[in-house]
DNA sequence: CGCATTTGACCTGCGC
DNA sequence: GCGCAGGTCAAATGCG
């Protein structure tokens, strides 16, 4: 009856990259780093430097920012460690329906539509030069956020802590107080999904499942993976289905990675590693998480928010939210994004990243190239990819 | 053999 | 202090 979407998580995992938090701490990779954060929509108290981490940059929220995005390079040398930072905030907003359909109208990549929610946590984010921070991503063109959109994700996503609902939630304390950058992307297309329906997009770091589970008031599990990148690496991420979305995942990112960001394709060995195996199809070992967690289902239509579980009071709470979410969070993340997954490469080494990209592109199933290329026109695609590895970020 | 996922058990933060 | 729920551990198992 339920459906869970280990595979789509799984493997989304590695689509939306840990990079959000970011890598390169390490001393021989300086890079990414940036005091450039998110865009506080918080309205209950600015927290210092998280009160609006745009102002170093105007307000790209009120102005059309083509021509304001911030270039890569600034993110490169300055400040903060951790090159994608502070997205968090709660993101599953996105239930809503019109920030479906609007997705449908608009073509682009589905990661262009990936919904940022600010963290509303930010009073327990930690400073610039700790694990989590600025974002590194950027609101770009005509999209605007509003700040109803926003509370809408950040009501909905309770799981993630970002409460701002209630006059009571001063501040919802979330275990050990672990700064959290939460993001909201939809998931990939069925274009990207194995014959049994998983999706398969890459990622750039490689993320090791260690743990998964159901989480109430949710029907779809929550996967729990750590960077497997390097040894010691505490970069983790979770993973889940928006509760009232299912169409978005809801992606987590606490810690950020201790080491460079990975440069050679086989660094990535064992990221790989989800191709469809007989677990993806046999029955769980024990029925009993099977009950929690349900059964994988290829079936589109089984990912559907009629499978969402019974209305508690808090859902509908979101679903109330979510029917506030008339104003689309419309966010282009194609600098931010363009920081996922360059990241590491400074200016210097930007053949470097080339390179990298170049061999991204001939990963099987191209999941990046369907992911970044899927707004382009054929030929736009192909003349973008070979000029230039980034330019679909564009 | 090495690395992955799965999953039950255990730990621990948090709310009451 | 207790119970719940989230988060992590680690053994079992599978795959290449």
């Amino acid at each position: 009856m339920e459906t869970t979407y280990q595979g789509d998580l799984a493997d989304i995992v590695r689509a939306s990259g840990g990079t959000i938090g970011s890598s390169n701490d390490s001393p021989e990779a300086p890079i990414l780093k940036s005091d450039w954060q998110f865009p506080s929509i918080e309205i209950e108290e600015p927290i210092d430097d998280f009160g609006d981490p745009f102002s170093i940059m105007g307000d790209p929220l009120l102005h059309d920012i083509d021509n304001s995005l911030v270039p890569v390079s600034s993110f490169l040398n300055t400040g903060s460690a951790g090159g994608f930072r502070g997205s968090s905030g709660g993101g599953d907003g996105s239930g809503n329906n019109s920030i479906l359909d609007d997705s449908r109208k608009k073509p682009p990549s589905i990661f262009s539509r990936m919904q940022i929610s600010p963290n509303t946590k930010f009073p327990l984010l930690p400073p610039c030069d700790s694990p989590m921070g600025a974002a590194p991503l950027l609101v770009s063109n005509d999209h605007r956020i509003s700040q109803k959109s926003f509370e809408g994700c950040l009501v909905e996503n309770p799981d993630v802590g970002v409460q701002i609902s209630s006059p009571r939630n001063t501040g919802i304390k979330r275990r050990k107080s672990q700064a959290k950058n939460v993001v909201c992307i939809p998931a990939p297309a069925p274009a990207n999904s194995r014959p049994s329906g998983e999706i398969v997009p890459s990622d750039l770091w490689a993320w090791r499942k260690y743990g998964q589970k159901p989480i109430k008031g949710s029907p779809y599990p929550r996967g729990y993976y750590r960077c497997s990148s390097s040894k010691g690496c505490s970069a983790r991420k979770q993973v889940e289905r928006s509760r009232t979305d299912p169409n978005m995942l809801v992606i987590t990112y606490t810690s950020e990675h201790n080491h460079p960001w990975p440069t050679q394709r086989n660094a990535l060995a064992g990221s790989t590693r989800s191709q469809p195996s007989k677990n993806n199809s046999s029955a769980p070992k024990n029925s009993s998480s099977s009950d929690h967690q349900g059964q994988k289902s290829t079936n589109p239509k089984e990912i559907n928010t009629e499978n969402v579980s019974s209305p508690s009071v808090k859902e509908r709470t979101d679903q109330d939210c979510n029917k506030k979410l008339e104003t689309t969070i419309d966010i282009e993340l194609s600098e931010g994004f363009r920081q996922i997954y360059e990241p590491a490469f400074s200016a210097d080494d930007s053949n470097q990243a080339e390179d990298f990209f170049s061999e991204l592109g001939d990963i099987e199933a191209e999941p990046l190239d369907l992911l970044f290329t899927q707004g382009l026109s054929g030929e736009e695609a192909e003349e973008d990819k070979t000029s230039n590895p980034f330019s679909f970020f564009n």
